[in-house]
DNA sequence: TTACATTTTTAGACAAGGCTAAAATTTAAT
DNA sequence: ATTAAATTTTAGCCTTGTCTAAAAATGTAA
């Protein structure tokens, strides 16, 4: 159907769009490790497939076909996520390099039978919520640790970096989806906080804090 | 590491070579539905990358580093086909090509993880051998129906043919890997016999039997 | 051993995707 | 309103993998 390069700038498109009107060229090449220039190129090509609606100097978003388009290449992404740590004991620092060729793939019934052996999951392992058939996945509520009040406490039901750095600072902390977290301090000057879990309190910087997602209780 | 197209051309050498000690570049062509100039030009590359060796006019061969390659892929296919159809109930005329996206998947964990997950199967569902993580497989004596000596018997041990027609014409005729199946009648004519089953007396032209190989009892 | 047929290679072209450098446009700052 | 800076597009080139048509090499049959 998609060349394997058109469905990445979609999938990028995608998540780049999320709330804003327009993505722009240059943060469209950001997202992928390619050039501006290469970006323009492909965007008329998406114009031309109607997956994308092209302003030039102006910007791009993906038309509905786009949409579903990315949907299901992010269904089939975090699909085998869960399927990489269920199944085959990939701890989830390790899922995602192996999952952006998977999510690739072309065959409905694979993803189907997928989805079914996997027990129907609603989330991959870094708590995204995962699209079902029809593309349709629920937006719950997330708030980033630097965004609380001092006091206030979550559960730990997202991370914004998935890199496996990222995760596997958390794992030496003993941080994983699920962990009660109270903010106790929040340092004004650079945003750097002290968290508390059952098991220690740990002193974290603003980008940490950026990436850590709360379910407020 | 190898291209995509790389890899099938390294499979397609590797299933062509079997005993012959050069390669045509016409059959190499006519195997993968290219043109044999296409052929040629890929096969300089592969010389390049010491995976083939070539001789202009009279053929190739695979080196070591080609054969192990091959052999990997080929792991991977048909450990991807099991995975298919014992975990996710496909049927093993559905398998093949999606396999054939699967194989090149890069991740020396993955494969190896899910050879774990399937208990190390030692074939896949056509009765195709699997080579383990260090490109070893049994090669067992195996017979087309063809070859047989009126009387003789044996067990279903393997198909040459995996097309979508052919296996789900022994579907629909109850044959499958692990029958017991005896030849009573060679037609010297056209090569076309009588073979007999637990279940049935069944009458199939030489084609079929070509393609039906047992192991001999 | 010639003459014809087949196989294989070369030459030239094309599409997809990418890059660099230069030109055009938009945005921001006097 | 100008000018400067940043963004975006265009132009031209490159690599991979493919094709067609023509040339070269090999094989075969009288
Ligand atoms: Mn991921
Ligand atoms: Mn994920
Ligand atoms: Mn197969
Ligand atoms: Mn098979």
């Amino acid at each position: 159907m998609h060349s394997v390069s058109e469905e990445n700038y979609i999938k990028t498109i995608y998540h780049l769009q999320d709330g804003k009107s327009l993505v722009s060229t240059n943060d469209i090449a950001g997202g992928m490790n390619t050039k501006a220039s290469s970006v323009t190129d492909m965007l008329k090509k998406l114009a031309d497939k109607n997956l994308a609606e092209y302003i030039p100097y102006k910007g791009t978003r993906l038309t509905q076909n786009g949409i579903n388009c990315a949907t299901q290449i992010i269904r089939k992404h975090r699909l085998w996520e869960v399927f990489l740590v269920e199944k085959l004991d990939f701890s989830w620092d390790e899922v995602h390099e192996v999952a952006e060729q998977l999510e690739h793939i072309q065959s409905r019934k694979l993803i189907d039978e997928l989805d079914k052996l996997l027990e129907y999951p609603k989330y991959d392992p870094h708590g995204d919520p995962i699209p079902d058939a029809q593309g349709n996945y629920e937006k719950t509520a997330k708030t980033a640790i630097s965004k609380l009040e001092k006091g206030q406490s979550g559960v730990l039901a997202g991370v914004h970096d998935t890199s496996t750095r990222f995760l596997q600072y958390l794992d030496k902390h003993q941080i994983e989806l699920g962990t009660q977290i109270q903010l106790l301090e929040l340092e004004a000057f650079d945003g750097s906080c002290l968290i508390k879990t059952d098991l220690k309190e740990l002193h974290i910087s603003k980008t940490i804090a950026d990436n850590l997602y709360l379910k407020v209780l």
